[in-house]
DNA sequence: CACTTGACGAGCT
DNA sequence: TAGCTCGCCAAGT
């Protein structure tokens, strides 16, 4: 059994183009239901490790680009948004529509 | 080594 | 409806 943050590595790396989950739908893949903060601190991590992930395609419960100061280069929702993902006041729009359960 | 701080989220008040 | 508490645990101070 990989290490948490490898899991989580991994199946942020599965999420197609144009489509977002989130931390907590991750943390429960994984069967870790109440340890969403640590895919958050693996995220965190991740641009160090893992700088090829699309972390732009994670976001909170309520599609809240929370994440979004850790993106000094290219802003979180320009990357969304060249995905067809519509971003309005930091939140994704459609949120249910786009969300992907990880598999 | 002890304490604080989070890319979170569910449940309670 | 909105705010508070707690679980979780890696990293930084």
């Amino acid at each position: 059994m990989p290490d948490f943050y490898e899991r989580v590595y991994e199946i942020v790396a599965l999420i197609p183009r144009g489509r977002v989950t989130t931390y907590g739908a991750i943390a429960s893949a994984l069967g870790a239901a109440r340890s969403s903060r640590l895919v958050g601190i693996a995220m965190n991590h991740s641009h160090l490790t893992h700088p090829h992930l699309p972390a732009h395609r994670v976001v909170n419960r309520s599609g809240l680009l929370t994440g979004k100061h850790h993106f000094t280069s290219v802003p979180m929702q320009e990357l969304l948004e060249s995905e067809g993902i519509l971003v309005i006041d930091d939140c994704v729009v459609d949120f249910s529509e786009v969300f992907w359960q990880p598999q």
